[in-house]
DNA sequence: CCTTAGCACTCAACCCTGACGAGTGCTAAA
DNA sequence: TTTAGCACTCGTCAGGGTTGAGTGCTAAGG
């Protein structure tokens, strides 16, 4: 991002205004409607603010006759120097809470119980990936015979996070066997991840060629799963964008909803997020998705545990009231991380 | 449905073009270019026809001087009587075959690949609901300690369905003890489903409490399992109506999505369906789902073995092409099925 | 009796026009 | 430096005329 032009205070004070009266109405605001609110100045002062507020960018003006509209580098000034988060109103508090008061004990329940719960909070499509944990840790496994060349790996990772795998099998084997197997596997791979399970086929001599295979596929299946882990994107609430003015025209909404669908480009987007200061906006085109132009995210991370984190946030208009949304994102995220990290024990 | 008003040669030939035209152009169609197609008679008797068949309810007219568009009514009478369906055509079976080449283990993989596929198919919103086999039975199950009250219950079932499940437990007890009671259960249950299971905890005598306590949750949990099976209804596929000219208009497309994202709604539709009669096609207002009177639901079964079978279908505008949209659902049906009864082994 | 050419009629869609008004930029005076 | 005043721009909206697609009806012809 590139040095802001610096405002002084009454600039900031009318661009602050402007930003504020295009949340809520969603037209174009001219100088009158500005002098009412700021009383101070007449709406010839404002006027010529806001022609230098448009010369240096942050103000775009549909066409000569209209009022102005903040510009993305307005809403990135807006939403670092200017803008005052608001409290979440306790009645949001009273309508996401109660998400959270029922305990299931999947992980995934959670995540998508999240993800209504943020897109009816910020009124905005919501975003929620998997906790991403490095290395997560296998808790216990299980082998199943399916047939004679294939047995079903069972794997419950910290969490209560449950994946399987079909696993080949190099010969035809009973599920007593297995279940031995299975069992002396516990006794070592308990509390290991992938890394710390890569040594251990080597120690196991040419007696058990069976279980040093199955531990091989065992931990190629893990690698993959800690790749894979925030490909998994839900995602809740398209409806609320269609209530929105600016997406009355389809085309629009088209290319909004193929982002959406298409998680692979929204996995790209978050994982190119950088979280670690607390919450990132992403104003209109600085998301350099070309679908998304005219939209934004509000994305933060959520914590369960000092290790697991994951991603959660929001989707909405560029003209979204970005005062509101962060604090409520965060809120979830806080909750999520809460229920993720009881899940976990 | 009631007894449908019988037609003679001509006005099913002239009733078949109407559709045939609309289909194609979703613009109302006039004498004129019916005349073109049916060569046989002049527009003037075409429009006489015409009137009848607006009369007696197979026809609409927008306004008074526009072309007729064929109403609910028509579309069911032309998909009852007068549909030749089309073969799938080798493009598109290409286009599908791939999907179903890669061989994921777990039968949700499949489903979601399976909407991803009928989505492209069939140029729609796709809906997968997970094989129902009333009365699943378990394959295997485990039990892991995950703290001094709970245990979490990991239940193969067939068809390698994975559940999982927190249990309570009434007093601390070790993973070791835990693993024994698995083992135990598992020489019992294997093969059962919960009707079967249900006789089972009158037979552990008080020497064995908690492992009775612990059945007694299983089975329970096994019964919630087969009521909420098709509950679990995947789509995909929400962009292809965006380019449809019906749904320029926002509102139309706002009640849909709300329809699509509320799970519940479709849910009591599909089990609603009476799918015992291969193909079963919910015209506009037949659906009896407010939101949806613009919308057809053209549905089937897929069958993976003798007993398990699911519902998959699309939604899409009451204008679709029945006659192409009911052979793809067919073919995506049987390539669901074979797929699902493959990963049953 | 059925078919069809001809014709008057209807009505949405389109374009043009002028009035309106919201909003601007500029200028000159306070 | 601020602000009142004013000319100007331009999108929006309503009215009105034209166009053209499509109809229903009628009367003539097979």
């Amino acid at each position: 991002m590139q040095h802001p032009v610096p405002l002084d205070q009454r600039k900031q004070q009318i661009l602050k205004a402007v930003v504020a009266d295009y949340t809520r109405t969603g037209v174009p605001v001219g100088s009158a409607s500005l002098a009412v609110h700021l009383a101070t100045w007449s709406s010839a002062t404002i006027r010529n603010e806001l022609a230098t507020l448009s010369e240096v960018g942050y103000l775009i003006q549909p066409h000569t006759s209209a009022g102005r509209v903040p510009s993305d580098l307005g809403y990135r000034y807006y939403v670092d120097f200017l803008m005052d988060e608001e409290d979440v109103p306790q009645a949001v508090r009273r309508q996401v809470d109660p998400f959270f008061a029922m305990l299931p004990t999947g992980v995934e329940d959670i995540l998508e119980i999240a993800a209504t719960a943020l897109a009816q909070a910020a009124d905005a499509v919501s975003l929620v990936t998997a906790p991403r944990a490095l290395g997560v840790r296998v808790k216990h496994l299980d082998l199943v015979k399916l047939n004679d060349v294939q047995a079903l790996l069972v794997l419950v990772l910290e969490g209560n996070l449950v994946r399987q795998q079909a696993l080949r099998l190099t010969s035809p084997t009973d599920q007593s066997v297995l279940s031995g197997i299975a069992a002396g596997l516990n006794a070592v791979v308990v509390g290991l991840n992938a890394a710390g399970m890569s040594r251990l086929p080597e120690s196991i001599g040419d007696h058990a060629a069976l279980e040093r295979d199955l531990l091989t596929q065992i931990i190629a299946f893990m690698t993959v799963c800690d790749a894979q882990q925030d490909t998994l994107i839900l995602h809740d609430g398209v409806r609320n964008l269609l209530h929105q003015p600016e997406f009355g025209d389809v085309e629009l909404l088209q290319q909004v909803i193929e982002v959406v669908e298409e998680e692979r480009m929204l996995a790209a987007l978050i994982s190119a997020a950088d979280l670690d200061h607390g919450i990132q906006i992403m104003i209109g085109r600085e998301s350099g998705m070309a679908g998304l132009s005219r939209c934004s995210l509000v994305l933060t991370t959520y914590r369960a545990g000092a290790e697991r984190r994951g991603t959660i946030g929001v989707l909405g208009s560029t003209r979204m009231a970005y005062a509101q949304v962060g604090p409520r994102v965060r809120y979830v995220a806080q909750r999520v991380g809460r229920a993720v990290g009881r899940a976990l024990s």
